[in-house]
DNA sequence: CGACTCCTTGACAGCGTTCAACAGTAGTGG
DNA sequence: CCACTACTGTTGAACGCTGTCAAGGAGTCG
């Protein structure tokens, strides 16, 4: 039986899981606002996939900076690792509920079905790759406008609902993610309104509507 | 039968694969310095390992810019992709000699081994993963003495032997693997001489010996 | 030996960081 | 419900680092 701190736990039965392919039992949490789901280097024995909220993966820096490293939305899966322990420490950013599934599951799940299983596995750590070598590229990439432009493009494309965009993130999650400082992003998201690119729905500053050609970056 | 442009192969029986654990047929090619392996967005058809040599994997950006993603020692691993297609182009630096293996013997290794083979895969995988995180870190640190401070290390560690290390990739190659400009590189390095945490060997520019505590950076 | 690339160094400009102040927002408790 | 407080976000000014442009020397390959 899964015991976390402080959570509420909802044993259901999902009907085929994303992985497996197969019905398994699995449970949902939530997590509070800026709650940590697992820590760097904790033992890895769950995987989770995002229903609703959004999740900030990260590393601590021994001069104190962060580095984000990715955001996971809903339906994304995180938590996978090929070593014993995990290598990024999880947040919820808001208030997240994420369905989790032992390893045990997975291994039984890889003995009855085999191939499917682990080939999906790979599929993800493949998809993690290419993330993190688009990503790379972006944060060597030249000017804190192309920077943020292009970190809005991608959260366009995976967030957008009915054209407006809602950032779950702060500018500092913004700012550690692409490299930056939270002053850039910010001066940098009112150069790009001012260009006439994008501009802020009501008084809110999360809210953003893309408008003409943000041309979609390089990879 | 594997034909490629010029050069000249050298079918050989390794006694066992890296990736199989398993007896099977290879072919050798030498690539001359500067010749391309493979482009970007072609067919992989092959898996490859440095025998000896040094492999530069690089994307070209629509600006022109060329952003190297690994270098490849001997007895690395590259050319492995989930889809249909290489995602980047890959250079022998120096004259280099690899060994190839079809994908198709890869799968036939999994149908006679199963688990084992798509397991090495995915620890291949993995590996990457973690370097292309371990490098966006790197990317996105602050100044260009702590890259190039933590790209000597990294490299130290990887082909040192007898405590000079022999840089086989120009300053060319090591700004665009850093995201900085050559001067910069070239700077870096003469300050870091300056500071006594390395020197030259004779007058090569490319023989390094680090002195004393150029300190592990983080991950 | 000559032509080429590679590497280094200098001067300068541009961009992002740093420091600082302030406004807007949200969360808390009376 | 409002006031207080802490956090979040924006903007300005000065500084420092890296890119840019330019020149020259060193090394390498034909």
């Amino acid at each position: 039986m899964l015991v976390r701190s402080g959570e509420n736990a909802q044993p259901r039965l999902r009907e085929r899981d994303a992985l497996t392919g197969q019905n398994v039992f699995c449970t949902e949490f939530t997590y509070r606002r800026g709650s940590e789901i697992f820590g760097e280097a904790e033992p890895a024995e769950y995987l989770y996939q995002v229903c609703t909220g959004v999740v900030r993966s990260y590393k601590l820096l021994s001069d104190g900076r962060r580095q984000i490293n990715a955001f996971y939305l809903p339906g994304d899966v995180f938590g996978v690792e090929s070593g014993k322990t995990h290598r990024f420490t999880t947040e919820a950013i808001v208030e997240t509920r994420v369905q989790i599934m032992t390893y045990g599951t997975l291994f039984e799940a890889y003995t009855d079905s085999g191939m499917p299983v682990i080939n999906n596995v790979l599929k993800l750590v493949t998809k993690n790759l290419q993330h993190a070598e688009s990503h790379m590229r972006l944060v060597g990439r030249k000017t804190s406008l192309e920077k943020v432009a292009a970190f809005l493009v991608e959260m366009d494309r995976r967030l957008t609902s009915s054209g407006v965009m809602i950032l779950p993130m702060s500018r500092r999650d913004i700012a550690d993610y692409l490299g930056l400082k939270v002053e850039t992003v910010s001066r940098a998201l009112s150069i790009l309104k001012g260009a006439g690119v994008l501009d802020f729905v009501g008084q809110a500053q999360r809210q953003i509507v893309l408008l003409n050609g943000l041309m979609k970056l390089d990879s």
